[in-house]
DNA sequence: TAAAGGTTTCAGAAATTTTTGAAATAGAAA
DNA sequence: TTTCTATTTCAAAAATTTCTGAAACCTTTA
């Protein structure tokens, strides 16, 4: 296969991947641009090699900044601002873990909480919801608590020690 | 807390988890009234809760079946069609992992697959690419196995011997 | 200080996703 | 068979998300 063709398949997969797990297909294709290139690149090189506007690429640069994946890279003597992406995949995927933590399930445990205060004796839809909510409860803080493990847990050990007990 | 407010404030929260998890607001939001239902809802009853139109409760129930997150429930002299959700969030999620891990995580091993093919020798682009698919071809099957692992484990397991090693 | 070179912002346009509602379909009961 | 009730489909409308491009905004250098 042709570099440039595994490129552009590569591309492509990635944005396709990103837009079931809401990231936008511009802004995983971004990243996805510069975990396969061997340097860092400008705004300008984005914008050429995907075919899109200066507000969309410095758009999306910005938010995967903001989400840890993309540094800013300086080179002397050159005004313009380069960008590297984080190349490890585990930093990668803890990176993607504790943002989605704190923007999806940390929300989702405080309306539980604000709601378990409910009288589940009232009537048997009370009963129903305060269950519900109670699982519900119980689960996500044992999920959360599971991935604040894995966050802190390092790649060697996820791959040693974890990877060998489900063996 | 009265129960209509929690209850709406629940159908509001897990409909706005599901918009992040690729899952739109309003199956989201019938999959949670089936939650906290203590008993099996028509697709009128849904409509009305929800106040959304005949077409698109009938899509997203079809869709949750297919997620198999609902199931269908007939009562002898009725012909309408009742549904149930799955209440127990170990399934639920068991499901969410299953169904999203073959429509996402398994075309993207393909895709890593037939890009491996290439030469990573030609040149320097040709082998980041090289590397970057490399790296995360091992992390996704390691990724597909512990999905695995999880999906044929049972709640207990993992309520006792995963959070136990954890700690 | 002004010009040059780069970055950021954001209103409107474009694309995509979701919803509606009515017609088509299905199938049980009369 | 016909009627009646309920489900499914789908084209068009509405809502939402993403993208563009030009103007505003910084910073550095002359």
């Amino acid at each position: 296969m042709e570099w440039q063709e595994g490129k552009d398949k590569f591309l492509q997969a990635w944005g396709t991947l990103g837009t079931s797990w809401g990231i936008n297909r511009t802004m995983a294709q971004i990243h996805a641009l510069m975990m396969i290139s061997p340097h860092a690149l400008s705004a300008d090189e984005v914008m050429e090699e995907l075919q899109i506007s200066r507000g969309n690429a410095n758009m999306n640069i910005r938010a995967l900044m903001d989400w840890g994946l993309v540094y800013k890279e300086l080179r002397a003597g050159d005004r313009r601002e380069y960008f590297v992406a984080e190349k490890d995949m585990w930093k990668v995927v803890r990176q993607i873990i504790v943002n989605r933590k704190k923007k999806e399930l940390e929300p989702i445990l405080k309306v539980l909480d604000e709601i378990s205060g409910i009288d589940g004796t009232e009537n048997e839809n009370a009963e129903a919801l305060a269950k519900a909510v109670n699982d519900i409860k119980l689960f996500s803080s044992k999920a959360d608590a599971t991935l604040d493990m894995l966050v802190k847990a390092d790649s060697n050990w996820f791959v040693g020690t974890f990877m060998k007990m489900i063996k």
